[in-house]
DNA sequence: AATGATTATGAAATCGATTTCAGTTTATTT
DNA sequence: AAATAAACTGAAATCGATTTCATAATCATT
């Protein structure tokens, strides 16, 4: 069934039809109800490909996710749709699963016009994505990640890591482990890594090589570089730059006979939504990732209304969450 | 940048643009060089609406999600990007957020030519997801419930709660207390209940209203309904039919000054990422979902290339996790 | 009743690709 | 060298909508 069928039927033109559906241009009142009639018996809907075609939008918007199956990520994108469905969008989604060059790939493949706008979250940003951004004929705004003159969501991690130092040093932790992430990750590998050495400076501690280590995203690494720092040295309290490598160093403290948090005080970030259900209760940042998407897309659309074009940094909120795997230590120990 | 901008740029016409393109028809290899070149120079990319327009395949499948925020449903999206990416086809996602209608409208904007096929992961299915579903001009798969006509991907819900109460029987188990769903949903609502029924019956353990309760799928309701059952009396085990109710549950009881598993055992389903971190790690049974999410996108693929029309019922597989938080009681208590 | 303004309608061009079809060039066979 | 087959090429039709443009019908005004 295409617009000639529905045309004919109603024994008008297409050109009718096309002013009914989208109710533009005059179109007589008895006309306009014999071709409502038409589409309602028929069932008709138009292909929407050949309207994208001639309108040239698509009412999609495409966004490259690292790794779909993360709570970071589905947050994500549920604010995004949220925004998108008010819009009447639908979502285009590019799993990258960490692949840089399977970002490049998405960014490239969704500039075929095939979508308005380009939301990505970012772990890494190489001049290879600059490169190919810079070439996009569509709006791009960045979730995560700083990214040289587009929009950008970003969340507090100096901040936040200050305000998690602070909290442990007022509980009385002079000597505190860190755990954090390669630093190609820009702002998960340098921002917060900075931020732990200008708090621990700020508080005139020293900062020590060996309380320090350097992992991946996951649960298993948290574990295995919290065993790295034991081996080396007993620190009283750790920060870890993500919840789940929280919970794996939390996993390797007990499982060397130690406690969370009478031995060892432990942090995350993130604010996994389990994350108060685990004994102890984990401390950590709470984001709100799913504002992020939705300012993400409220920008965006912005950007494809050309409503606002300026590039912005768009810092969203986050919230210190103090539960039980924090411990005041003893001024002697 | 258009094809016929190419064609001029080469000395060719759009037609052996198109061919070099697609690799297909014959092009003699000076002409094809000179197309190419210009091609890589203005890094022409083919608009790729026009090139569905023609083919009348969008290279994109929709997937309908209940809520995308969650475990189950990032896992399941995981499998199906995985597969979809060897194919070279994209996702385009609807978020229903759990609302029926939400899903039908999705159904019926997919329908539109837009995308090549369709996967849903339904909680629901009503005479009107039939309905609009037998309209269908493109291929329909279902993870998570059964649908007529329909090839579907089920998750072995019967077997797998037989196991866990076989288990818990095997502890010693006899009053075994059941956190469940709507039976508007019928895999999880439904069939896990009359499994959890048929299995007390098959140990000949009488079945108690009193240990029974229906909440929806929230770690709170998961608390409140333990809540509701302790109030009433006091079961040594609890099946809640999913991870999350029984986290929910475990707060709950902890609450109430009792132990798990000491005073009551807790069991799960799903195998929540995090289940094996929780105190105590949560028995539970492990759903593969990023293979149903695989199955599913397989299934689909099998029906888009018209190689298998036939409705399949396919089960994916399951494994019980057996985990600290149930625990074998003493014949006396 | 004549004029101008408004409303109404469809034919045809258009969006940017693909493909058929007919015609041309090159290669192969006898 | 002629006949036949294979390789090559581009003009034009097509996918299914929207929109412009020209024209026709209706209405309002004097």
């Amino acid at each position: 069934m295409k617009i000639k069928d529905i045309a004919k039927l109603a024994g008008v033109s297409p050109a009718t039809v096309s002013r009914v559906m989208n109710k533009n241009g005059y179109v007589k009142a008895e006309k306009r109800e014999a071709v409502e009639k038409v589409i309602r018996e028929v069932g008709y809907r138009p292909n929407e490909i050949a309207k994208s075609l001639k309108n040239k939008r698509s009412n999609i918007i495409g966004v490259i996710v690292p790794k779909i199956s993360t709570e970071t990520a589905s947050r994500v994108l549920e604010g995004i749709t949220q925004i998108a469905k008010e819009r009447n969008y639908q979502l285009l989604i590019s799993n990258t699963n960490l692949q840089i060059e399977e970002e490049i790939n998405a960014l490239e493949f969704l500039s075929n016009k095939l979508v308005d706008g380009i939301i990505i979250s970012a772990t890494e940003v190489t001049d290879q994505h600059l490169a190919v951004a810079r070439q996009l004929t569509v709006p791009l705004v960045v979730i995560g990640q700083r990214m040289a003159g587009f929009t950008s969501i970003l969340y507090s991690n100096n901040h936040a890591v200050h305000d998690l130092v602070d909290h442990l040093v007022q509980a009385g932790h002079k000597k505190i482990g860190f755990i954090g992430v390669d630093p190609k990750d820009k702002e998960v590998g340098q921002v917060r890594k900075q931020a732990y050495m200008d708090a621990l400076n700020h508080h005139q501690l020293p900062y020590k090589e060996e309380l320090v280590a350097i992992g991946d995203f996951s649960i298993e690494s948290g574990y295995q570089q919290m065993a790295s720092i034991l081996k080396k040295q007993r620190p009283t309290a750790v920060l870890a730059v993500t919840d789940h490598l929280a919970i794996g160093a939390i996993q390797c403290i007990k499982d060397n006979g130690l406690s969370v948090p009478a031995d060892i005080s432990v942090t995350g970030l993130g604010d996994v939504k389990l994350a108060k259900y685990l004994s102890p209760p984990l401390t950590t940042v709470h984001y709100y990732f799913k504002t992020s998407g939705q300012l993400a897309a409220s920008e965006l659309f912005n950007q494809i209304d050309q409503l606002n074009m300026e590039n912005k940094e768009i810092y969203v909120d986050y919230e210190l969450r103090i539960r039980a795997s924090v411990k005041k230590i003893e001024r002697n120990s």
